[in-house]
DNA sequence: TAGATTGTTAATCGATTAACAATC
DNA sequence: TAGATTGTTAATCGATTAACAATC
């Protein structure tokens, strides 16, 4: 399953649905290891292997299904399994996320938010319903939920992390920059946007 | 220089800055490398050849001092150059970076928005204008900008990007999920968040 | 056929980890 | 001293690239 996929190659399949979501619109109905190699600057090779992850057939002297082989990535990354998310801290960056509606297409679903301001509670973003935090172990018991997205000012974050990990959640997108201390159970994603920006400006 | 530091080495000492600037706020004089890498569950060895990049020496049986290594770090990756950005599309994604302050700390200077929306021409937001993207052109030269941060509705963003190449545009972070097509000369980041929202939550 | 493309193996490259002497 | 830590080398591991036979 997608456990034994490395980093890197669900970062690139990813890229290569993204293409071939723009090969359907554009009625192409064939693409090659090299065209998709050439957009992301990467070897058509490394392509082709990852490729093969998918189990399906390209044609020689033609390429691959463009159609066959978008939907073979998002069985392959699980785009069609629901992940059920929290986004905490509805300031500038919650918002921007929930009212982001290509999320789902790629499975991810946001139920609701949750902030303190008193003025934000209860209020419905893009659908969905701003909670006080103090609802937040209520919720994700009832509703189930393993991930949250956590997007509140980083001075506060370990705090509210605590408050996740007490609330039983598994999984969390950390779009703040404090370095979270959890227990060994539970995922961290730290969404590093200035390590990205560094690095590709850096010549 | 920076150019010759790898994109993991630059994203790792991104994250090692971030633990040292909560250090200095606990008023911690000195840290271990393998403090940090417990927070970050990395090799502490990595974190020790990391650091040998920032030129400076740790105490044995002590630790480095937290000031003199958030300092190197900032130097070695150029948090003190400022580097002017224009965020070409004031969506929630375009405001959400905008009034994301954080950024100025790393050097990353937000100059101004850009957008096509009547409503949204002129006003003010975090202190920047809204310019419409027809005086994109006589911006970028006036102002010297190389790089622009793509936030427009996918959908456009071929378009915007090929008026941003037109514009002398040299860097791209784009945040869109489209594969743009630019000349060679133009370098692009994919700013890719399903992909590491799958990869995080693949198990 | 000639040529373009896949599928796959082997070679290369680079990043991570293990190990340990040196230090205080 | 004993023990904790750095700095660094060598070993390992994994990812990327090169090469090319097979296919149509």
């Amino acid at each position: 399953m997608l456990s034994n996929i490395s980093s890197k190659t669900i970062q690139r399949l990813t890229l290569y649905h993204c293409i071939l979501r723009d090969y359907i619109i554009k009625e192409k109905e064939y693409i090659s290891s090299n065209q998709i190699s050439e957009l992301l600057k990467i070897d058509d090779s490394q392509v082709r292997k990852d490729i093969t992850l998918c189990n399906i057939q390209g044609k020689s002297k033609i390429g691959y299904d463009v159609a066959e082989l978008k939907k073979s990535i998002e069985q392959l990354l699980g785009f069609k399994i629901a992940k059920d998310v929290f986004i905490i801290g509805a300031g500038n960056l919650g918002l921007a996320l929930t009212n982001y509606n290509d999320f789902k297409d790629y499975g991810l679903n946001i139920l609701a938010l949750f902030d303190v301001d008193p003025k934000k509670i209860n209020t419905i973003i893009n659908s969905k319903r701003v909670f006080h935090l103090s609802k937040l172990g209520d919720l994700v018991k009832r509703m189930e939920i393993e991930i949250a997205i956590l997007t509140v000012p980083s001075p506060v974050a370990q705090e509210v992390a605590d408050m996740l990990v007490k609330a039983n959640i598994k999984y969390i997108w950390n779009f703040t920059t404090t370095i979270l201390e959890v227990p060994e159970t539970i995922k961290i994603c730290n969404e590093n946007l200035m390590g990205s920006f560094l690095d590709f400006t850096k010549n």
